[in-house]
DNA sequence: CGTTGCCACATTGCATGCAATGTGGCTCGG
DNA sequence: CCGAGCCACATTGCATGCAATGTGGCAACG
């Protein structure tokens, strides 16, 4: 990437862990990738100090692992972590649903309708990709609706750490439309401001998705 | 510290990070303190690489606050953030309580109620700093019975970030002595395995220490 | 006397060199 | 032919030097 192109003085380390994040994130680096401190430095334009601290901030936050004298490496998860993940992001977001029936803004929730506008045309277009972001944003946003800033970080963090895991399950079209009904159900609660509502429905939309994510994740579903 | 004592290499990073954490949570270092990177590698007899990449860590962990070119400081927090904060840890806790139920083996609870009891020990010999340690180690073994690593972390993450606020509330002993009634109730329900009676008794429990911990922490109570 | 600008010093950000450790291949003995 | 040991190379961990930035104090000016 950008070789050649220099980032701010102070701010190099955290553009690095953004770079490396997105690709983990995405999936473009594998789980159990070795990561050579060379090649990067090259590709990247930066020294390996920099580089190392992007390493320290990824370890802490569960995307790498690093291995004294042998580097760091995308960190591997089982299918069963995420599972357990999920059941911690589908608490976050139960504390979120009644916050933010109580907090949201009118304008934040338009924002949040205007995503969803945009997520059931990428839906139609069948972009999976573009849908998926957006979707992952709408669940964000809903969080963030809370106003607690704990609860945002937390929520962020672990929903990026797991979600190359989750991407494979909306590959299947059945699920892809499902969960658009449910969102519109999930928008509907939040406009009408019905808590305890968007919880329950927020969970099951968590559940039903993570149990098509596992199914193609274990091979029963052939794409 | 320690001054001449030479960690092992590769670890260096993740051991002053440890003695920071340590003195930030304990409250040994104030918030707003500014952290000269010359004063602590002569304590510590590190360079300042691994220092820096501590200070990266220490960050990521909300414990740190890095303003470029200006250095570390030890984050600010707010009482209405810690509030928020407990409200997420109540949440994981809830998690937790039902899964603990579940999945506790007898050993586990019956370290738990070792740590009870010595807890009670410190309690009736009025050893403070003994008694809140304690506690906190209880709370944190009951999240980890729950067997989910995500939820370890995050809690045990979260507990320590905002751990020097709570310290406050304990020295009112009414609410000591309280405590240590409530938490025998919180050891029944979890021998019992009643998950949904031991969800709302650390509820509760966590809500009341709240209580009174604001309350000192805005000067409503003289010590 | 107060204010503004400037300069020297303190401190941080980053690059790089060196030492320690890991790794893959080769030799040599069985 | 196979395995153990060894050696050269690759890679990481850390210390340190240099450049960039921040800061406090002093001087000059109003």
């Amino acid at each position: 990437m950008d070789i050649e192109k220099q980032w701010p003085r102070g701010q190099r380390a955290a553009f690095v862990a953004n770079f490396i994040r997105d690709q983990i994130v995405s999936g473009e680096l594998a789980a159990s990738t070795r990561i050579n401190e060379r090649v990067l430095t090259e590709q990247l334009g930066v020294s390996r100090t920099p580089l190392r601290e992007a390493f320290k901030i990824l370890e802490s936050e569960g995307l790498l692992t690093i291995e004294p004298n042998r580097g760091a490496m995308v960190t591997a998860i089982s299918p069963q972590e995420v599972e357990l993940a999920i059941e911690v992001l589908i608490a976050l977001e139960s504390v979120a649903a009644e916050r933010a029936c109580k907090h949201a803004t009118d304008a934040q929730i338009d924002e949040i309708q205007a995503l969803h506008d945009e997520m059931v045309g990428a839906w139609k277009a069948g972009a999976l990709m573009r849908y998926f972001h957006i979707n992952q944003t709408i669940h964000q946003k809903i969080v963030d609706c809370a106003a607690n800033p704990t609860l945002s970080r937390l929520y962020m963090a672990e929903s990026q750490r797991i979600r190359r895991f989750r991407y494979a399950g909306n590959q299947i079209s059945d699920r892809w439309a499902r969960a658009v009904y449910e969102h519109e159900q999930i928008l509907d609660a939040l406009r009408h401001r019905q808590g305890a509502l968007l919880r329950e429905v927020l969970r099951s939309h968590h559940l039903s998705g993570w149990r098509t994510t596992r199914a193609v994740l274990e091979g029963e579903i052939r794409l």
